[in-house]
DNA sequence: CGATTGCTTGAATCTATTCAAGCACTGTGG
DNA sequence: CCACAGTGCTTGAATAGATTCAAGCAATCG
């Protein structure tokens, strides 16, 4: 039987909610064992019917949908400690893609055991709710960067978040992280040119706000970057309310 | 007791889920009395704390998140027999503004007694989960939508989009709709100017797909505007799964 | 070692925004 | 009852901004 504690996604829920070690236990046995996926197989692609759902141990992957004309959307990325595929599970046929942009471990969630589970942990069925609303709340903010906010602000913001959301499995600070994206991979996440995120990039490098280079985020200048981005990280960290 | 056969909610999820009169009766009976709201009255502030949440009887809203340089992203509107507030109650907060665009009566959610219904009628608590999901699926779609199709197809899509989720509680068809959006909301909604949704809604006009004018959507050639959008309603009127 | 991918930069083009102005309609207050 | 302000729709002209095209460089991978 593994354990949870220590993981990314028992760091994420202690930091937001607060759950016992013994629920986390609960929680770890509903995962199966974990998988190891290398770049370029695909957990999910769109149409798939019968998708399974995971929680992403380490590794990053993207989540995207893709165009008849071959452009494509990346609608998030996920972390450590981030639930995969939930959606398609309740939709039962994908409407995304999801594809690993690291070498990625994941471990799937045990469907049939999770009503029980519920029923008899009505606290861990809310943490759920909350962790998706969370990131329905991701989306959101994301449409609001890509529909209203200029390049240079929907990169910084961008940043900032993916930082923030670092920040609480303990692989970000206020300083800067590591960053497996490629300038494409923003570019699809952003709306933008591969080339224009470069120019972007060197903008926000060249003010003294945020350095992006060779792999790794630099925040040179935090506060000046969250008034610059309008950031308000209340979205990711905030507890969720039903669970005191 | 009102019943809430023959109302929008009702038609809508028949139409995907086919849930019983029985279970319908049931969920009726989680509605509070029906209020009315004006315009210009906000159903939800961004901010507030203890929110309730709403099914949507009659009216159109939108519900958008503003900035701090007053330009505002909406990120969807909402139609008769849609939820409102969902999101706000699970996070205790709201992040997002709620606002009428017409008329509105909305029928408030008993949250107490929801987790005692979903106990006895699992099945309703499916359909929940499944509205929900539908929801963020909408939302991914507009983020698609902004970040990757140029205004012409987003608007084309934005207009098919509207029109299939109205078709589904019986107020649009393949030849059109009555829309009370204004060229400033569209604005709002699609990341344009106004300026420039009037010159994209004059580009459809003029190139016989489809009229927007006096409140009316009119689909002059509605195969040839789902191929220029890239349109696949799939994602609205697909059942559920886990409902079978 | 050739092929592929990502990063970087410049120049030309295209596209959306901004600014400006006129028209129609609605609601308000003198 | 009418003048006026506010809002939405429409169009043209100027501007700002992102894309596309093109090219060179570095690193990685078969």
């Amino acid at each position: 039987m593994k354990t949870i504690l220590n993981t990314p996604i028992a760091l994420k829920l202690s930091a937001c909610i607060g759950l016992s070690e013994h629920e986390l236990e609960i929680l770890g046995q509903l995962l199966k064992q974990s998988r190891e996926i290398r770049v370029g197989q695909d957990l999910v692609q769109q149409g798939e019917t019968n998708q399974a759902a995971f929680i992403l141990m380490s590794g990053w992957v993207c989540s995207y949908k893709i165009q008849a004309d071959g452009t494509r959307q990346i609608v998030d990325f996920q972390i450590p400690g981030d639930f995969l595929g939930v959606r398609s599970v309740l939709f039962h046929t994908s409407d995304h893609n999801i594809e690993p942009i690291t070498e990625v471990e994941v471990c799937e969630i045990l469907i049939p055991r999770l009503l029980d589970t519920f029923a008899q942990h009505p606290r861990l069925a809310m943490a759920l709710l909350w962790a998706l609303s969370r990131d329905e709340a991701m989306v959101v903010e994301h449409l609001v960067n890509i529909g209203r906010r200029n390049p240079a602000e929907r990169m910084a913001h961008f940043l900032l978040e993916l930082g923030a959301r670092l920040s609480l499995i303990g692989a970000g600070s206020k300083t800067g992280f590591t960053c497996p994206l490629t300038q494409p991979l923003l570019a699809d996440a952003l709306g933008l040119s591969a080339v224009h995120v470069n120019r972007v990039l060197r903008q926000l490098r060249e003010v003294g706000m945020a350095t992006f280079r060779d792999g790794q985020v630099v925040f040179d200048n935090y506060d000046r970057l969250v008034a610059f981005a309008d950031f308000d990280s209340s979205y990711l960290d905030q507890a969720g309310p039903l669970l005191t």
